[in-house]
DNA sequence: GAGCGTAGCACTAACGGTTAGCTTTTCGAA
DNA sequence: TTCGAAAAGCTAACCGTTAGTGCTACGCTC
């Protein structure tokens, strides 16, 4: 809590920041498959057990700014404009997050995350987490009141909206499609009417 | 293709099943962290090579007849009733497959997939194919004709749906409640009318 | 039925990510 | 200055997984 970071501090980032860049200039420079943990070590200059310390694992070392996503979705929501309708808030942040992937493919950490079937298997369980999270963030909301239930599909759908515009042929056009989608489901959340579906249970 | 399958082809479904069935027990007995590779194995009185030349993963173990989610769902949309709607076949199906792992959790293997983090990881990575071939099937349907986003998504949606339900405290509400939104996006996604959505690309 | 090709299995040894145990360094506060 | 604690280090392993190399048993053809 205090307010000006301690040296510690400063140095604890610094190391973190030295590994990160190791990492990553190591992956842009020979892939991520034939790259070892030591070798990430070694060229960050800090011993394995450190570079555990920092990071969890060897896919969180590319995901190294992850909680951004995490972040700007519950604030879509947390901060929008006062009466503004939940689903475009959110579906303008996620049109960000997918161009900022799909266009920033000058950035080619994207590529080597799309090339790598292990870096894509731990996205998406980390969008999962996410999705969590913007679930709790939705329920939390007092101008919806919604129930847990919905407010975790509505959650699953929108990052559902992320994964699957992220590799269509057309992100935005797809985005368009699924988010028409979402809106309709969002409608029978939001004020249920009719409870019959077509199968009754027994 | 021989129709009696031959003395090896037995051997070897023996053996996959000597391998699945210590496995089980081991789990069961001692939890599935506290029990290695080596020991299911041993206890198999199997090799590790050949362990993994009949599972592909430790995890492979516990997911022994996972394939069945895949086929069951694909064939609740190609072999359902001539005319019959998408989305109530889908329902009954998935509901079959939420009661088959709550109500069963009498079998305690669901209870070790619950409990343990890497398992459900596995889970819903085994999910994701399983949509995509949900998907593939949906798409393939030439009553639906729909669009590949549109199958893609209804195929993340249902099995959002099993995933949601699954760990739901009532799961067949959750079902309920889910599907009314599947239901309304599907509306929308098969006949298209109006395509804003409330925020116009830039 | 003899011989051949191959699939299944075994064994050893390693690789690569990850962790435990313990020591040393470095900072912050008393 | 001194002391406690956080950060970083080193060694040595654990554990899932794979490569390399044979051997054996089966299925098939002649």
């Amino acid at each position: 809590m205090t307010v000006p970071p301690g040296r510690r501090e400063r140095k604890k980032a610094a190391t973190r920041q030295k590994i990160a860049d190791a990492a990553l200039r190591l992956f842009l420079e020979r892939g991520y498959e034939a790259v070892g943990i030591r070798d990430v070590a070694a060229e960050a200059d800090v011993a394995v057990t450190t570079l555990f310390s920092h990071f969890a694992s060897k896919e969180a070392l590319v995901f190294e700014r992850g909680d951004d996503f995490e972040q700007r979705l519950t604030r879509a929501v947390t901060g929008r404009a006062p009466q503004e309708p939940l689903i475009p808030a959110l579906r303008r942040e996620i049109q960000y997050l997918v161009r900022h992937c799909t266009a920033d493919s000058a950035t080619p950490i994207w590529r080597i995350i799309d090339e790598t079937p292990a870096l894509r298997e731990y996205e998406e369980s980390m969008r999962l987490r996410h999705a969590e999270s913007l679930a709790t963030a939705i329920a939390a909301d007092p101008d919806l009141s919604l129930t847990t239930t919905a407010s975790r599909t509505i959650a699953r759908f929108v990052i559902d909206a992320y994964s699957l515009a992220r590799e269509a042929p057309s992100p935005d056009a797809a985005l368009d499609e699924i988010f028409r989608m979402i809106e309709a489901a969002w409608a029978v959340a939001a004020c249920p009417r009719s409870n019959s579906t077509g199968t009754a249970g027994p």
